[in-house]
DNA sequence: ACGTGTGAACCGATTCACAGCA
DNA sequence: TGCTGTGAATCGGTTCACACGT
């Protein structure tokens, strides 16, 4: 049992983590598909990852596997999910309801990973009140107190860029701890709160780049 | 000028391109504030890169700045836009009219990146022949020849991840050279069709993991 | 003098090679 | 024997330090 993320000395990575996330959803799609043993080899078939790098990233954690055999499907889907805290339902708040916003919210990809957007909040008025496939809109007037009294620690920042910076600076002081950030902007936060870039412009501009100098 | 993509020793890495995106993006707002000259020092107060970064970054393609002064704003968005590729309206494919697809249209943010979603395409007969957004819906039995005869080269595949693979490799033999890849799972392509995976689940859950195991 | 451009040094993440255990 | 777990080696990207041009 190791556990590298004692104060001070964490030697993973977020590459790391995010891959734990990968891991975790093939795995699901592994055991609905009626497998209980799987090793590292043949796991790292459905990954973009070496059967190495997956048993070392396991092993910041601790060794979960059998020497010999390889690992118990269901008990690994049970400690990532413990590692990455994805055992619980998390109610994550939205702000800003744009385009961008309410595609996410029509999208609502991530209900089934147990992460709900169960507070949106809107500068404009005309949205207050409003009522979007049961998440009641709120004015962004009423965010700080609302995100403070139920204690919600992780917001998705879809607002225009001009104001993406201010609206982080309220959540961070209403308690917010981890920030989805699709404005692009560089936001600056201080060090205990974490923001993850989403960019598909820049997603789409290197690939152009990438599928068109290529030969 | 030093041009380090020849063929079997570029030196500069996929980060290297999708911060080019970014300083592009960053520029042209800086013009747009009225700023015609900018030092390496300057501009990367404005993002997540340091000045040698910034400077590096440029060297794999050029020296465009002026010693002892800075870099004329104009100039670089129009060689950052060039060594890019993204000079001229770039017109792409989407596979997959779910939720997903649904989203990224109606959200419709790549248009002012001069990339433009023209061809939709999904297995549902009752979305053939509709119309959303001034966008025909056309069935995917009619996708290789569409995307074959308007020389498409990048494609959005937001189908469900059961068919994605099929998908890829149909896109591949139509002549897809890049794909934006919205589903979960590892796609098998040829070396000359570059790939670039989104998925927001995986951000969220390793914020979920960082937020709320910093201390 | 000032800020760019870049080989060299550094550092962190991945991969290797093998010890350890079922 | 087979596959995990991991210190050591390697590799690649970032940062340093400084030469160069204006």
């Amino acid at each position: 049992m190791n556990l590298n993320n004692i104060k001070g000395k964490k030697t993973f990575s977020t590459e790391t983590i995010k891959r734990l996330s990968l891991y975790l959803r093939n795995l699901k799609r592994i055991r609905d598909s009626g497998i209980n043993i799987i090793s590292s080899d043949q796991i790292s078939q459905f990954l973009e990852a070496t059967p190495v790098q997956f048993r070392k990233d396991l092993s910041y954690f601790g060794g979960f596997g059998k020497r010999g055999v390889g690992y118990n499907v269901e008990r690994l889907i049970k400690e990532i999910e413990s590692i990455l805290g994805v055992n619980k339902e998390w109610k994550i708040a939205m702000v800003g309801l744009g385009k961008l916003g309410t595609a996410l919210l029509g999208f609502d990809g991530f209900s089934k990973f147990n992460i709900k957007i169960v507070y949106v909040f809107d500068s404009s008025t005309d949205k207050t009140e409003n009522v979007k496939k049961g998440i009641k809109i709120e004015h962004i007037s009423n965010m700080k107190e609302v995100i403070k009294k139920n204690s919600i620690k992780i917001a998705i920042i879809s607002t225009p860029p001009d104001v993406a910076q201010h609206t982080a600076n309220e959540l961070v002081a209403a308690g917010i701890t981890g920030v989805l950030n699709f404005a692009p902007i560089l936001l600056k936060v201080p060090d205990h709160v974490s923001v993850s870039n989403v960019d598909m412009a820049c997603e789409l501009e290197s690939l152009i780049f990438f599928a068109t100098k290529k030969n």
